[in-house]
DNA sequence: CGCGTAACGGTTGAG
DNA sequence: CCCTCAACCGTTACG
C-alpha cells in the first residue's frame, strides 16, 4: 500500500519512509548539483536530507543515473534473462509443455545446472508473468528491461534501470550513455511538473494565501525555472532508460483525470513542497493540502 | 559548517 | 497464498 502521507523530515519535508523520492526531486538534485549549489544548499532548498542528496549525487556520479535502485525481491538467481529466454522458446515450439518438461529441458540444454535450475513454480511463475501471453510477445531483450515488455501490471520496480545501474559499475559505464534518442515527447498535460502538481498547487498557494511572500515564488521559480517535463525530456541529467522509466512514476503522481487521489494524496503531501518556504511557514499547506499530515 | 556514512526503521518483491 | 529475506529506501546522528 502506498501510503497516503509521508513523515516529515528535520527540514520540514515530508518523505515516505522506504520509498524512494520522486524522481523529479531527485532529478532537482542533480541539476541543481550541477549548476554549482553546494549539496548542504540542495537539501535545504528541496527540504531533503543531506545524507540523501549526498547520496543521490554520489550514485549520480557512479552510475549516471538518477534512478534509486531496484527495491526488493530478490537478485535473479535462478531466472536470469536467459533462462526466461529459454523458456519462452520451448514454450513457443510446443504450447502445452509443462513446467516440469521445461525444466527438464533447461538441465538437459545445459542453459542451467543443478544448481541455478528455476524450480517447477518459478518456472510457473515466469511463464504466467514474463511469458504469458506469447501471441503478442515482442521481443525481450535480455538483461535489459529498458523497453516496457507488454505487462499487464508494470511492478513499481520497472522504475528502475535494474541490472545496468546495479552493478558496482565497471568505470566504463559511468557518465552520461551516448544514446539520447528520445522516445517519446512528454505530453504537456503529464509533464512531472503537472503530474507532480507544482506549478497549480503554487498557483493554489498563491490564491490561497494572499500574504504569500512572492519573493520565496522567485526563489522557488528560479529554482523551477526549467519545467520538469522539459528537464526530464532533455535533460543530459535523465539517459534514456531513465527517461522511459521517469514516466511511469505516474504511479506516484499522476491519476488520468483530475488528479483526485494518490496524486495529491503524495503531493499535497508535500513531497514536493510548493515552494521553499522555512519550516515555520509550514502550517499554511494547509490551506492548499487538505491531506497534510499529522 | 559541510560532508560522508553507519545505523535505523521502513517497503518491496522474487523465490 | 503466504512467508522469508535480501535488496533498496530516506532520515538521523555521528565523526
Amino acid at each position: 500500500m502506498e501510503p497516503a502521507f509521508g513523515e516529515v523530515n528535520q527540514l520540514g519535508g515530508v518523505f515516505v519512509n522506504g520509498r524512494p523520492l520522486p524522481n523529479a526531486i531527485r532529478l532537482r538534485i542533480v541539476e541543481l548539483a550541477q549548476l554549482g549549489i553546494r549539496p548542504c544548499d540542495i537539501s535545504r532548498q528541496l527540504r531533503v536530507s543531506h545524507g540523501c542528496v549526498s547520496k543521490i549525487l554520489a550514485r549520480y556520479n557512479e552510475t549516471g543515473s538518477i534512478l534509486p535502485g531496484a527495491i526488493g525481491g530478490s537478485k535473479p538467481r535462478v531466472t536470469t534473462p536467459t533462462v526466461v529466454k529459454h523458456i519462452r522458446t520451448y514454450k513457443q515450439r510446443d504450447p502445452g509443455i509443462f513446467a516440469w518438461e521445461i525444466r527438464d529441458r533447461l538441465l538437459a540444454d545445459g542453459v542451467c545446472d543443478k544448481f541455478n535450475l528455476p524450480s517447477v513454480s518459478s518456472i510457473s511463475r515466469i511463464l504466467r508473468n514474463k511469458i504469458g501471453n506469447l501471441s503478442q510477445q515482442s521481443h525481450y531483450e535480455s538483461g535489459k528491461p529498458s523497453h516496457a515488455p507488454p505487462q499487464p501490471a508494470l511492478p513499481y520496480n520497472h522504475l528502475y534501470s535494474y541490472p545496468s545501474s546495479k552493478v558496482p559499475t565497471p568505470p566504463g559505464m559511468a557518465g552520461l550513455p551516448g544514446h539520447m534518442a528520445m522516445h517519446r515527447i512528454w505530453p504537456s498535460s503529464h509533464s512531472v511538473t503537472d503530474i507532480l502538481g507544482i506549478r497549480s498547487i503554487t498557483e493554489q498557494q498563491i490564491s490561497d494565501s494572499p500574504s504569500f511572500p512572492s519573493a520565496k515564488l522567485e526563489e522557488w521559480s528560479a529554482i523551477n525555472r526549467t519545467n520538469f517535463s522539459a528537464a526530464a525530456a532533455c535533460s543530459p541529467l535523465v539517459n534514456a532508460m531513465d527517461k522511459a522509466h521517469l514516466e511511469p512514476e505516474a504511479k506516484y503522481a499522476q491519476t488520468p483525470s483530475g488528479l483526485p487521489s494518490t496524486v495529491n494524496s503524495y503531493v499535497t503531501a508535500g513531497s514536493i513542497p510548493p515552494y521553499p518556504l522555512p519550516p515555520q511557514c509550514l502550517p499554511t499547506w494547509g490551506t492548499a493540502a487538505p491531506a497534510r499530515p499529522m
